[in-house]
DNA sequence: GCAAAATGGTTTCATTTTAAAACCAAGCTG
DNA sequence: CAGCTTGGTTTTAAAATGAAACCATTTTGC
């Protein structure tokens, strides 16, 4: 008996997390609850996803802890899902992906949207990948240690 | 006639770049690739993917430039996937997932593979967002600026 | 030098996931 | 209170995935 497509037991963190938001829609879901979208239709239309399949991922992401649904404040009958301080971590990742299609996905005079400071309007820094000493690392200079099994 | 899920057009670097990586398994054959697997057999063992999606996305990632398929130095008849610069720049995206899922996804004693650099064996350093001037950005003060359609 | 095993796939077929559309109940709106 | 909007669920069709079988080269073991 194999288990099929689950690496909930793996010990890469980076496997385990592609497990709970590695699915095609769930980070574009949370794009945009990043950009203060909160109700299914607004996700609905942004996406134009399929209505069951967001009804779908709305409750994974919610029973993950990512997103939380919370009565409409307003007093309305619907709920709104907002980012659990789980789900805002997940800036970074985002960044990362939206940093790295900028570069490589559009041609130089292409527009694209911007992520940008609130405060000033300037667009977000290059993430960098540092050591504890501060020193830029790149692919070449970082290894992945495996765990040992028995330490398991 | 509906355009089914094809995020290639979108004006989001984001979507974007899940068109490209965001599916189940690249970004997995691409960590792999990071850990210095090179082979079409190595993928398949440690990943545990079934073969004919695994050649299909090795097509698809050296269709897209993140991996490059050269013959064995070493003479041999099998080619080996490298990653290209474009596959290297995915570091911060590897990066982030890592650490999002070492703060949530693992028990706070269990152990789990480890991301260091090489020259001082000590894990890299949490990634940050920042902006222009330094100053460190949380979801709260970072904004999302659309296209205008019209400079499309 | 030859048989056997490994490599790097492709093909086939069953299962699962996704998509689209229709449907529906509850609220709100005029 | 008739009709529209919201927030889904159900149904059905289409597409993606997974497992296994198959196959042509290579490499290896002896």
């Amino acid at each position: 008996m194999v288990r099929k497509k689950s690496l909930k037991g793996d010990y890469c963190p980076s496997a385990r997390s592609l497990d709970v938001i590695g699915d095609w829609w769930s980070l574009l879901i949370v794009r945009e609850a990043f950009d203060g979208v909160k109700r299914f239709s607004a996700f609905q239309k942004n996406l134009g996803i399929a209505r069951n399949i967001l009804a779908d991922r709305l409750r994974k992401l919610t029973g993950e802890g990512i997103l939380q649904a919370v009565p409409d404040p307003k007093g309305g009958a619907h709920q709104e899902y907002r980012l659990t301080p789980k789900g805002r971590d997940l800036l970074p990742v985002i960044v990362a992906l939206r940093q790295w299609g900028e570069k490589h996905l559009f041609a130089p005079d292409e527009p694209h949207s911007r992520l940008v400071d609130s405060l000033t309007g300037l667009d977000v820094a290059p993430l960098d990948v540092r050591a504890q000493d501060g020193r830029l690392l790149s692919a070449d200079n970082v290894i992945i240690v495996k765990v040992r099994e028995e330490d398991a």
